[in-house]
DNA sequence: CATGAATGAGATTTCATTCAT
DNA sequence: GATGAATGAAATCTCATTCAT
């Protein structure tokens, strides 16, 4: 179970970084200290391999998004519970974020891929959880009156931005999240609600 | 020049779609009508096309920002310009614009690539005109009081994302241009500022 | 055309020799005097060369087959013919033959092999025209009263022994044909009749 | 000694039908229910299971030529007999007739191979048995007038293809011994001969 | 006897690139 | 300009065999 953990994560970050068919086996197993050989007796091939490592990332990332709390007292807060979800998955799972973001829309063609029903997975499940915090805070007056549907893609966009920060650079920035989660607020919930939490 | 463009957008739908290391060059010429030898009498090889098509594309996309333009009444409106640039490049070159967003970060390890080149100075180039525009609003009490840096650093992952739509199904959102523009402007521009605009 | 048949010519050589799998495509590039890619170029894999070399070979056999006289005086000339019919293709293209002969059988349990389809094929046919010959002959008095299915097998296995003379060292045997021929009408046809024929 | 026995087994039909080359250790291992080191706890290597299934096999096929009785009345029991033989040998050992017959004769260049020796060994004794049946039988007027030579080969021929019933169907034919027996009669045996015998 | 893991050698296949015409 | 054929280099994958336990 060494080796074969060893290769998961020799070839994450060798397909973050190249891209799936930018990267050879023999990469691979170099960067896993390992042979090529391994790579076969562990996986089917480089494309299960690749599917794999895509299951257990996007296994992770759907079970984080399930586990978020529904009972939050404002509905911005599971908002910003989203986008922190979000930037702590890209901390802890550089690679495997890269991969779901970038690779997998570019794989949308065949629809045999995990990538597909990853993409697909994830954009039900946030337009889902986006349009139902929005409608919701919408109705009960805690947001302005915003429209619904072009706002989740506008959330979803920015999410999936910041997805990309591997590539982007912003591993140096300080308090991104934080500051995200206030520009989200500033845009979202009324001022006068605001201001009277504030004050206090 | 017939031939020389059709193997250019061929190659440009390919490489976003499949990336480029997933493209072959038998790939292209069929899909240019075309044969392979004529792609090297027209490139001098498949990185070299490549090269041509994001030099064609980066051009037009720099070009455009630099002619964003610099006299606008408010700082905002200078902000809302560059969304609207960017979902209008989206729709006007939608292959393109995915190989800059998607394919370059991927490639930021070979230096020799334009990529490097061209993500840099994207990065350098929104981070100039956004902390200007931010420092000077903030300054002028257009915009709230936002840190500049991690605001400009949101826009940054927002407009890549918004870069993404290709692989995100947001070709049939309406109004996902001006609401973004709106989302962006109840966060920055100050509540008083925006209702005395309004309600004269 | 002509790096082609050098291809198809070695392989059916090596593969008569070697079998399928235990001929590797390095060794008949070499035997071509060509190169591996060079049988990428003209087929899409070493099954579908081997595919080729069976269709042809087995489309010259069913139609040698087909053309076969129908008009014979008697019904034993038919069965010489069809005796004689094996024995030429045999010395005229012994690769393929071996290749009909004896891989086949071995693949039978591959459905999508051709070599299936000329199995079942061969057997059919073999089987029809036997049969036809024999009835007639046995109702029609010139043939003993021999049991027709039985007797038809011995005849398929008697030619599929004779298909296998590569692997068995008759080359240099003389007169074998006619002697075959002659073993068959012995025990087929009635004494009186071929007294007859032959006593004037 | 069940496994390996078991292994044997396996081999022998894998072999069989799909060729040696076309067989894998692991192919074997699984259908022994064992694994690949076993193989090599028990063999010196897949050529050695090769050759030791050979040996047995050929082993019991000669050592069953070699039992057939010398002291028959006519010299067409002793033909017909070999024929027998051959009938039960398929029956009993399938697969290992049909490696005897069908994989050795495409194995005759690798000159290290059982296989030459064991071809080699049954041309010479078929052909030695059959030569003293036929001129014992042509010289005591039981037999008709055949040229010796040819016909041994056409007795070898088909008992070669009797072997491959396995690949041509056989199985199901009622009475195919039998059958073959009385047409190698009819053809040899003089008529005069065959109706002293029948009629009292 | 038994097995999971490992490996060197090599087989099949692909692909960017070029040559001859 | 245009193309069919060719090729060197390398990528993916397989497999007989062995090691450590």
């Amino acid at each position: 179970m060494n080796k074969k953990q060893d290769i998961i994560q020799a070839a994450a970050h060798l397909f973050a970084e190249q891209s799936f068919e930018g990267t050879t086996t023999v990469q691979i197993a170099k960067a896993a200290k390992s042979t090529e050989p391994m790579i076969y007796y562990h996986f089917k091939g480089k494309d299960d391999l690749f599917t794999q490592i895509l299951e257990r990332a996007s296994h992770e990332y759907f079970s984080r998004l399930k586990r978020l709390p529904g009972d939050t007292t404002t509905q911005f807060e599971k908002i910003a519970n989203l986008i922190s979800l979000h930037f702590y998955f890209v901390r802890e799972m550089p690679n495997e974020t890269y991969l779901i973001a970038s690779t997998c829309p570019a794989r949308l063609n065949d629809p045999a891929s995990i990538c597909k029903k990853i993409v697909e997975q994830q954009r039900f499940w946030l337009t889902d959880y986006l349009t139902i915090c929005l409608e919701k805070g919408v109705r009960e007056g805690e947001f302005q009156r915003v429209p619904v549907s072009p706002t989740v893609n506008i959330f979803i966009a920015l999410l999936n931005g910041l997805m990309h920060q591997r590539g982007l650079g912003f591993e140096k920035v300080e308090g991104l999240r934080e500051e995200t989660i206030t520009f989200c607020r500033r845009s979202l919930v009324k001022k006068e609600v605001t201001n009277r939490k504030r004050q206090p």
